[in-house]
DNA sequence: CTTGATGCAAAATATTTGCATGCTC
DNA sequence: GAGCATGCAAATATTTTGCATCAAG
């Protein structure tokens, strides 16, 4: 996993790349995504971050603003399912897929090496240049299936 | 692939299952899917039927019933992807994945063994009841890599 | 006939945008 | 200082809902 220091060093040459300002609430924002190792909505982060730094001011509408500009930049994937919205989580850890049960919403993450190789030869045999994937198995998890056989 | 006589049938028997009432906005609706090979959001679905069906009265809130009322019973997707919304599809369909070029937003479907049976092996070992599960490859397809280039 | 389905419009959400002001650089 | 970023509120876009009416069973 990478380290926070690293990941800020590195949004921060990405800004100056391209000419963007480095800000409190886009720092904020990075740092939020990263200590919270989960799936966040626009709306869930933004309430996140008010509580945690009440002191400082932050719009919803910069929290679209940035998830856009990390989403834009590689730094952010979003991942959406079923009648839920979009929910984002930092990218640039290691890569991996997720595990989404349709009961309870919980979102397990794992990474598999096969698929990882078998995505790259198909985006080679359809002349794709691959620039991200992501997959998604829905289910019922181990405690939703107990629940419902009680 | 499954032929539309069938799939309307299905249809049928799965709302009488569930008490539900066979009406003719829900069956141009899924004719549209099945016919119309694609993927759409709710909003590009109720113009294609509006233009092909003048006659038939249709609001904008019935597509959105039908779709969550097919995608709930199992008989349509959904996915999504960067900025763009939710786009449905049949899922009655053999199962599929998707290519999706970030640029010009085609969508190109695959299948592949492997991957189909490596994720039940992912599933298994998680304790996962898997119910459905997609892939998606976003990158750059072959065009517009091409595009690029001059 | 009974009850669910529909269209319409209004309401609720979600997302984007314009603009005056504040902060980086 | 110059110019991007921000917050706020207004503007849009997207979905959902209430309700009178229609139509399937």
């Amino acid at each position: 996993m990478i380290a926070y220091d690293t990941l800020l060093n590195d949004f921060i040459v990405l800004l100056k790349k391209m000419e963007l300002k480095f800000t409190k609430q886009r720092e904020i924002i990075l740092k939020t995504l990263y200590d919270n190792d989960g799936h966040f909505s626009p709306e869930e982060l933004h309430n996140k971050i008010k509580k945690k730094y009440p002191e400082l001011k932050i719009g919803i509408a910069t929290i679209y603003r940035t998830l856009s500009l990390l989403e834009d930049a590689g730094l952010a994937d979003s991942i959406s399912f079923g009648k839920d919205g979009k929910l984002y989580e930092l990218g640039i850890k290691k890569h991996h897929d997720h595990l989404i049960c349709t009961q309870c919403g919980k979102i397990t993450e794992f990474v598999d090496e096969t698929i990882e190789k078998r995505q790259e030869e198909i985006a080679k045999k359809h002349n794709f240049l691959m620039q991200d994937h992501t997959m998604k198995i829905v289910g019922l998890c181990q405690e939703c299936q107990n629940k419902q056989n009680s």
